[in-house]
DNA sequence: TTGAAAGCGTTACCAC
DNA sequence: GTGGTAACGCTTTCAA
């Protein structure tokens, strides 16, 4: 780094300067259009030359002033602390480097407050479209903020409204599935450790477990029925009220994140390890390291990838002009460790 | 979102209209700059009123050109399937927020190439300043790079050059630390599995091992002694290495990140589960999902919050025009889960 | 085949 | 106290 902070930067004028050429004929020759143009060869020659012994890189943001596009995209995630959502980012960011797209992040902590601040940062700063894992379950406040009507895209959580795009796991089918693989086990009292209600995944993966309970004439307590956060704090406590306040005592206990049966793991370790070995375990998401707990768990492991992928395509739809989308919902991968 | 794309942004040219006063003075209003500019108190008024009814958000993005700061900086990670990394990432994030800064991120995942492309990128559209986990030893790219002189903070890895300033763990220390706690299970051979030798988080472990096992007078085996990238795959196969070409059966592998150790378990499950059990472990970076492995694994937990927060607030000094920023070692916590 | 000029939304300098 | 004007670096339209 040199002391001296200040330091002179090339414009589109400078080598036009030197060249000789005006800026018009530069600037085409920048972005390709010399053909277009029909400009002479020996200005081509002569103005890349001197680009390159410059090392003249055009000025992107200046660019974007202009062109009204910054070529940025904000994502806004609940928490990279589940894996699942750390995983998700860096595919979201990987698919739009190699668009040409920069990649500008918040996390919400799914607190309103913060994820519509981050959304007006993210606005008043002009990214091209929105990537949210949005804590909200309407796009009311999304609308208001948004007078620029920039594309959004929801991601991993449904969000209600009109002409709302959603990419999310099929929520419903894998909580069927792993309350289905407890049934098969022969487990009849099966809690359920659940996140905000008022969040999709939350409620349909709610859903799909009442389902199973209910096709396979499996008992429904509601005393075995906790709903928090996405937290590991939220499981510790679920955990704990389980424990505590139910009657029955459960055979088999389904958390809908990974976040929550960590918080579960945790209260196990404090009050009484070998609930784990006693109670089958499934949850939503997975983590490598599943594979080496002595406790077996099952899992539901969700398409990072493919979501990934899905959303910034229909991102890129979007920005073209395309608000004609339709939702994507994503099958996951069964992770079964016992059965 | 409304079918129809297109929707007029109004500017501070159309408040000025609206109001009946000049584009400055509606700009000193909104900037705070009325009393200092002794704007009269109605038309202050007059002016807030019609910016709240129009819900007015200045053009950050136009701002930023003018002022030539974007308030958004850089972040060049290797991979955030390390935990580590992700926590990391998550603290710069909400210190930048809190600072009204945004970060825009980029994985490299120790690709020389995709490094640079990336910080090309963030160069190209004005970020303010740069925080690089880089796969680089010095710092010679990065100065070509930066023609433009924009403050670059190292992060995690240390970086030779001139006027650089690196905040990372204290790595030896760490690794000493671990090492020493082998000596006294008296564990005799020693296994270190390491990441690519020319980063400094490799090398500086590997020198605190080496450390350690001289003072404790502990025999010092090539043949255990394996090096490869910063991989669950790498750790794999490094894992496969040490059991089937070394003539000296270790009774004890220092890892020397999270994903490395991930890929040792990876072969212990694949090949022979139980090596684990005899075999006592300690690796650099924690994971929450350590405290229920039936295996107890030693671990040095990285301060990803004082290491966030000091390398933000670095940048925030670099950009202020301090560019003689000291280097910050900062103290990891050892977790010792078996002694 | 090349160039001049206007404009994007903001700020800053200098008049009035 | 308030307003005009230039400038930031780029693209684009139109003219030559």
């Amino acid at each position: 780094m040199n002391p001296n902070p200040k330091s002179p930067t090339i414009s589109i004028k400078d080598i036009a300067r030197m060249a000789g050429v005006s800026k018009t004929t530069v600037s085409f020759i920048i972005n390709g259009k010399a053909k277009e143009h029909q400009i002479s060869t020996e200005t081509i020659q002569k103005v890349q030359s001197i680009v390159e012994q410059m090392q003249f890189v055009p000025n992107e943001f200046a660019r974007g002033f202009r062109l009204k596009q910054t070529k940025t995209i904000g994502l806004v995630v609940g928490d990279v602390y589940n894996h699942f959502l750390s995983l998700l980012e860096k595919t979201i960011e990987i698919e739009a480097r190699n668009q040409g797209f920069n990649l500008v992040i918040a996390s919400s902590d799914d607190d309103p407050e913060l994820e519509s601040r981050a959304i007006q940062s993210f606005l008043s700063r002009s990214v091209d479209a929105l990537i949210l894992v949005s804590v909200y379950s309407d796009n009311k406040i999304h609308q208001q903020l948004n007078t620029r009507n920039i594309p959004i895209i929801y991601l991993d959580r449904v969000v209600t409204g009109r002409h709302v795009t959603c990419v999310t796991t099929d929520n419903y089918a894998g909580a069927f599935k792993l309350t289905e693989q407890f049934a098969s086990q022969s487990c009849r009292h099966i809690a359920f450790i659940g996140g905000r209600p008022s969040i999709s995944t939350s409620s349909e993966r709610f859903r799909g477990f009442q389902a199973a309970l209910e096709h396979y004439h499996l008992p429904y307590s509601p005393d075995l029925i906790v709903h928090g956060e996405f937290t590991v704090e939220a499981g510790y406590l679920a955990t704990k009220q389980l424990f505590s306040a139910a009657h029955i005592y459960p055979d088999a206990i389904f958390t809908a994140s990974y976040t929550l049966l960590e918080g579960l793991f945790q209260y196990a370790r404090e009050f009484n390890l070998n609930i784990l070995q006693r109670i089958k375990l499934a949850t939503f998401d997975d983590h490598p390291l599943f594979d080496f707990l002595p406790f077996k768990v099952n899992s539901v492991q969700q398409n990072t990838e493919l979501m990934g992928k899905t959303a910034f395509d229909l991102v890129l739809q979007a920005i073209r002009g395309n608000r004609n989308l339709e939702n994507v919902v994503i099958p996951p991968k069964f992770i079964i460790r016992q059965s």
